[in-house]
DNA sequence: ACCTGGTTTGATAACGTTTTCACCAGCCGC
DNA sequence: GCGGCTGGTGAAAACGTTATCAAACCAGGT
């Protein structure tokens, strides 16, 4: 154990400057082919180089330079998302579900928000293909007929969530939203509600369209006429859901329930009766689309259906990977299951006893 | 107008093939030097050429290569943000903020979820810098001595949110925690509350420690005692907020007010409360730190502390923006104010008339 | 021994940019 | 009228990687 004197070299901690391709080389004592060639086909080289190559760059910490990579091939281990609200607690599940996937895979995720806006989309789209991502997996806002034709154009891979594009048929990863939303009618209708309203959304959202479908087919199916004047459109925020209920509220034949199609105008919802002093679910009954962490806590507790969303991450993330190791590979359409949570706003009576206070008060609503 | 034949390279639309540097020379009839000068200082060019460069680069829809413009300097016009939980509305809307003088500035911004671990936290501050970003803004987590030293070394620029790190003196973004906290505890004080407890969260981080202070003095000023066992430190997370509300309600000194230091917990300890069947506020009063979208939902809704969550973020990007213009300027520490928003869970009466209902069950209990 | 075919390796071009350096005018002051 | 500036321009190096091509090697068959 000499005292050793300060080498200026081996004083860096082995991980202050860069590793490059050329020091791992140097290192290892072979040239810098044989260093990429063992990060791009191990097979490729002999098990002694290899094994040297990767005892060095496992001392030097290397990594790739990403720019470089995709300097040379047009393309990185970066994929891009967008999603149209940021604070949407629905869509950040679904980004928690594809990162989880793609730090796995080591791919890097660039978040971007597409605000709902067409042109912001359209936007953040250009960035993230002159970004040189390998793949996008975005929730589609806009429906006009050639909105994608240049700007997800090969070689880029593409997987839309949640929503349908109008005219572009990528990998697709929805949940099942005629069936869902049918079922949350059909509860409702069983529970003696004869005048069901919805709360629905934009129609050029393949899942608005979707949940309209599923009220009218439950209504059908209970021999239930379809009354327009119980249907609004509105634009899935909470601004939508609330003067919604509003108009709903006004009509002279008030409806008894309402499914409403989307989280954030639940909440709308709410906030309308609320203020109306309209009591949950005496007076209206109420199921959402979408369930959140906080249903729970609401006033009434929530009634809703709800989506695997961090699922719905995930197997798009799958998607996309597999796509981009095989390019040719069909097109894939992934439908989830949706399930639905009884709570109280729907007005069921749960199977625990109901409490005995009078109607509309009893303490423990849970 | 003779028939044009197919020739290869004059059918692409220009615009198809990427537009580089070098045909924009050609096309303005300049070296490729003197296109670059154009983009990084245009005073540096003569009128003539610099008119001709723009004019070519305007027709090609010339974008520089973020690729090569990043192997060359060694960093690109990215900035990594890592949060500990992306589900937390109230860290989304602070990437939000971030989001929209990013987007304005012209960077990309890379998103990565700590998800509340050290371990993981390294990682990807660890990737993050392999990627060559110009810099990070992060919701700090590791209170180890050295967690940062060398992943948060220079070139790299770092701006801390929310939270301050422990070994580390960065560009930093909060709230005040302490005068917040001790305005909503104080506002319990002063509506007669003798026992106020507080659901805190876990010591390491600086938010938990500035608002147990704020209780702290809020109590002394108003004369109280400080009970320990009115003290309980969750984790900041909606369990945190359950067992700590389920072990406040076992005391056999029950608190009569409640204050939360966190959203989630706050969602907790809604949820203990109810399934307990203890009323709010009658017989519990809540206030917690931080306003959610929702709030006014919540059973009943919610007294809170706001805090400026999107200004939060924008304050941040603005901060590393500027540090990353001027390095060498002095370390700032920003500051932002919270405000009390009075709704129903803390029991003040409000401004409107209180409905006739008898105390506990009133119908409209908003 | 010599050639043949296959396998493994190294040298090198290319990707698109920024930046340094040198060059060349033109202009001022002597 | 000439030397030294100054301001504008182009050539070329460098960044770290991958892919192509040629060289070297090794064994086996003639």
């Amino acid at each position: 154990m000499t005292k050793t004197p300060a080498r200026r070299t081996a004083s860096r901690p082995a991980g202050n400057q860069a590793a490059t391709i050329q020091r791992v080389a140097d290192r290892a004592g072979v040239s810098i082919a044989t260093v990429s060639r063992v990060g791009a086909d191990p097979r490729a080289v002999s098990d002694k180089l290899r094994l040297r190559v990767e005892e060095a760059a496992r001392a030097l910490n290397y990594r790739p330079s990403r720019a470089a990579r995709m300097l040379r091939g047009g393309t990185s281990q970066a994929v891009g998302v967008v999603i149209p609200d940021l604070e949407n607690p629905f869509f950040m599940s679904v980004v928690r579900g594809i990162d989880l996937v793609l730090q796995a895979a080591g791919y890097t995720l660039l978040l971007a928000n597409s605000d709902e806006d067409a042109a912001r989309e359209r936007n953040v789209l250009d960035t993230l293909r002159a970004e040189g991502v390998a793949g996008i997996i975005f929730v589609p806002i806009n429906s006009a007929r050639d909105a994608y034709r240049d700007v997800l154009a090969p070689p880029l891979h593409t997987v839309a969530v949640d929503r349908s594009p109008a005219h572009l048929r990528p990998d697709l990863v929805t949940v099942d939203n005629l069936a869902g939303t049918r079922l949350g009618v059909a509860h409702l209708l069983g529970l003696g509600h004869r005048e069901v309203a919805l709360l629905g959304g934009p129609s050029q959202h393949s899942t608005a369209t979707e949940r309209r479908q599923g009220y009218e087919q439950a209504l059908r199916a209970a021999g239930r006429p379809i009354r327009p004047d119980l249907i609004y459109n509105g634009d899935f925020r909470e601004a939508g859901g609330y003067d919604g209920m509003r108009t709903l509220l006004a009509l002279p034949r008030r409806p008894t329930a309402v499914f409403v199609a989307n989280n954030l105008m639940t909440l709308g919802a709410f906030r309308a009766l609320h203020e109306a002093g309209v009591r949950i679910p005496e007076q209206v009954a109420l199921v959402g689309f979408d369930d959140m962490p906080w249903a729970t806590s609401l006033n009434p507790p929530l009634t809703a259906l709800r989506q695997p969303s961090q699922e719905i991450g995930s197997s798009a993330a799958d998607l996309l990977l597999g796509r981009i190791a095989r390019p040719g590979r069909a097109i894939r359409h992934l439908i989830l299951e949706t399930s639905l949570v009884v709570r109280a706003s729907c007005g069921a009576s749960l199977p625990k006893a109901r409490p005995k206070a009078s109607p509309g008060t009893h303490g423990s609503r849970k």
